[in-house]
DNA sequence: ACGAATTTGTGCGTATGTATT
DNA sequence: TAATACATACGCACAAATTCG
């Protein structure tokens, strides 16, 4: 750290830093002084410390209860979610501990636009259940996924979903036996309110996103998902090669 | 003001909800109006606007200049990079058509603590290389990695990189031929604020933090990582079976 | 049971800094 | 140089939640 000359960075950051090396070496759950002791303290206005204060509550240091003081955080468990060939929602979750849940959220048809046909490698405009499905452990929301379904091969994958609540169930009553991961990309970005709201989260919380594509055992595609993980919650776990 | 009973909803998050309406079938690049206007179009104060403003930035839906205005915001391309038994920054970034590069930002030793032994299956307090290093792509930082290597094993793998700018290349100057990933685990969060510049990167952004072992044909660790990834700039990729 | 004190949350007005045009 | 527009900071006031006498 280039100590002197702190030209160029605004007087909110510097206090934040501040805080954030006093609160260096603090137990989890030890109350910050007030906001107003802190402004006299480091010579600012009460917004200025408010400022540093939301910028380090927004990276999980500390929270902030209205009437009670800010606190030092504590960083919640996160449910250990392994990708692999073969991931499986309810498998993931009860190996660690928690019992899952699934519940669909809307469910419509559609046709398959450019980038859906080449996903699940079927003509464009071809007929497709789109399914938006909520995902909790423990009665804690966990994930959002929208998948696409062939609409001929699969005709009643939404009853099924909507009865059972797992989409391998749901194939398996469409006849389908067993399927597979093909491909997972792994990317990150800031929650959609509308996801915000399904996994009772804060609004500006962030999402591990994965776009998958599972086949069957002729590698065909049978399902292209997008899964949006709530990201303080999982951890997803790549294990390379089983074999 | 608003009619209707918005009861236990704040100012500032009515009049985002109503922008995110209203630019909801803009084009990228679209500019906004300007923020006094926009706060006597919804009849609030400025910073009641610039408030919602902000949270719609935070989401990426918009992108604020300054002295030129506020736009739509369009998603950048991101680097596609495979996660597997053998990864290798090198070869992701050169598959990508990109140049790749590496810097050291900091070397120190230090004494392995509880986690470290165990991921490193050596005794506490063993010695250790910790490296903080910068990873780039055609000039863009793409990442920084915490690294911690055996230090006895490794003696001169900090100068090693430093020559060399490779993992690869410093460990086989330490005469080990090969190595490759034991497991991966990811998950994402605000970036912190001494990456947010090394990675010349917004101070609200969001990094893929991947977790990581590599291991010797032996399966003796040789290093233990954590790789933060700019989110926006990258995209993870993982192919279960390549058998 | 009730109100005062404390503490964070929200909003307005204003002044100033700084980058762009 | 001047005008425009976003960025930061300050001061004040009040609301809302909690704590405590």
């Amino acid at each position: 750290m280039v100590s002197g000359t702190d030209e160029g960075v605004t007087r909110w950051r510097r206090v934040a830093d501040a805080i954030r090396r006093e609160i260096g070496g603090a137990a989890s759950g030890d109350q910050l002084p007030p906001e107003m002791e802190l402004a006299a303290r480091h010579g600012v206005n009460r917004h200025t410390v408010r400022r540093a204060v939301q910028a380090l509550a927004a990276e999980g240091l500390v929270r902030a209860e209205r009437g009670r003081g800010t606190f030092v955080a504590a960083p919640p468990p996160r449910l250990v979610y392994p990708i692999g060939p073969r991931t499986r929602f309810s498998e993931n979750v009860s190996a660690n501990g928690r019992t899952p849940g699934g519940r669909l959220i809307r469910a419509e048809r559609i046709a398959a636009d450019h980038a859906a046909s080449r996903l699940l490698d079927c003509a464009p405009g071809a007929p497709l259940h789109r399914l938006e499905t909520l995902h909790v452990a423990n009665g804690v929301p966990l994930s959002v996924s929208t998948s696409l379904f062939p609409a001929e091969r699969f005709p009643g994958i939404v009853q099924h979903y909507a009865e059972t609540g797992s989409v391998t169930e749901a194939l398996r009553m469409e006849g389908l036996a067993d399927y597979r991961r093909r491909e997972t990309r792994v990317t990150a970005e800031r929650i959609h309110p509308l996801d915000a709201e399904h996994l009772a989260s804060a609004p500006d919380a962030i999402v591990l996103v994965s776009a998958a594509v599972d086949v069957d055992d002729r590698d065909r595609p049978v399902q292209a998902l997008r899964t949006r993980f709530h990201a303080e919650r999982t951890e997803l776990v790549l294990q390379p090669s089983s074999a």
